[in-house]
DNA sequence: CAAATTAAGTTAGGACTGCTAACCAAACAA
DNA sequence: TTGTTTGGTTAGCAGTCCTAACTTAATTTG
């Protein structure tokens, strides 16, 4: 056996580490070639599968930033013409829009994690499913101790029926769709997205990983 | 079957861009606690596993970030007497270390990544190790298109004899420490690292997955 | 060996990030 | 009506990160 000082979990995260760190550094080079920032980017981001429109602290959480941060970046892109401020009935609030130029620029920005999915494109179909769910886990994680805003994933959402069925490839059912689906469909960031009550959201969990 | 617009890998970077996000997030109040910035208390970290002293430049690839940036950091942890720079026969090049109370403050500041280790621990062993080997290989795909620092890996050191045993459980072995070991035990940052030849880095590579 | 090139770092200047503290104004509650 | 809460902005400051333009030392080469 090897030494083993460091526990399995321990290089996980680790390893997660360092690929934020390379992630990072990418965000910065291809945002700066599509002539705005990284924050700036992620702003898009988030806008872009928001279509409805979306405040800036809620924003601010999503980015994981203060509010006057979220608030300059705003500025910026509103400054460029990318982005849309308007206020309705609240008068304090602001609901924040992509013009059709920020609409544009976020798709062709969205793309500058494509040399994460060929990474991921090394493993194979059984290892990408296996590496799926770990992620979907740990974010789920995540998302319980409070270090990342709530993602609209299966796992927290009320039309999932984790291990409704015997098939072994597509065990889980959604409600929303009524279909059959397997680990490989896990959503992270479903468009149709209903959370589920706290009190059942641990229910939920544990018909899941009961598999 | 769940209507599938965006491919599996496609879901998995996306979840890595969320992860790095909070990582990013959580960076930053970790390292502020501790009177340092997130580049800075990364600064630290890699000269920690480092003991013998690594160059500016060298620092900057690891980190991803430019000389200069690097540059700056570095003067900055120099003004407050944590890192040490000194010169050696080439009198350009500097090889920068700890001091004493350098090295204390990288092991504190080192342990910010425990909110992850907690995340990881939801998933069982099985999961857990199959997530270690997902994550080995697409940094391992990382670092051959270049979008991440060399990392030492068994993946690419001359050490690693990947599927070496019948043995199920332990099907590797390391010529260094002379023992079998299992994808649980895949090392990211080993001491022992010695990087393999190029035109030697796919036979290894193949001899892995071919498991 | 002198001249050119390459390599390692630094300096300068500028846009942006990200924070806290302080603030304003609208909505709400007592 | 008078707090109090909520949504955001402003101000000020340290740090990040870049490119461009040096400096100086080592290496190559004619």
């Amino acid at each position: 056996m090897l030494s083993q000082p460091d526990a399995v979990t321990r290089r996980i995260a680790a390893g997660l580490g360092r690929l934020a760190l390379a992630l990072k550094a990418k965000a910065w080079r291809s945002a700066v070639d599509e002539g705005i920032t990284p924050t700036q980017g992620e702003v898009l981001a988030r806008l872009a599968d928001t279509p409805a429109g979306t405040g800036l602290s809620d924003l601010a959480r999503q980015l994981g930033v203060s509010a006057p941060t979220a608030s300059d970046a705003v500025s910026t892109l509103v400054a460029k013409a990318l982005v849309e401020k308007r206020t309705g009935n609240d008068k304090r609030a602001v609901t924040l829009k992509l013009t059709k130029e920020g609409k544009r620029l976020a798709v062709r920005a969205a793309d500058w994690t494509d040399f994460l999915v060929e990474a991921a494109e090394t493993l194979d179909d059984k290892e990408r499913e296996d590496f799926l769910v770990g992620l979907v886990k740990i974010i789920r994680a995540l998302q319980q101790s409070g270090d990342i805003s709530p993602q609209r994933m299966c796992i927290t959402c009320e039309h999932f029926l984790p291990n409704a069925h015997r098939n072994a490839a597509n065990p889980h059912h959604c409600a929303f769709v009524n279909a059959a689906f397997g680990a490989a469909s896990l959503r992270l960031n479903c468009a149709d997205h209903t959370a589920v009550e706290d009190a059942q959201q641990n229910e939920l969990w544990q018909r899941f990983v009961s598999a």
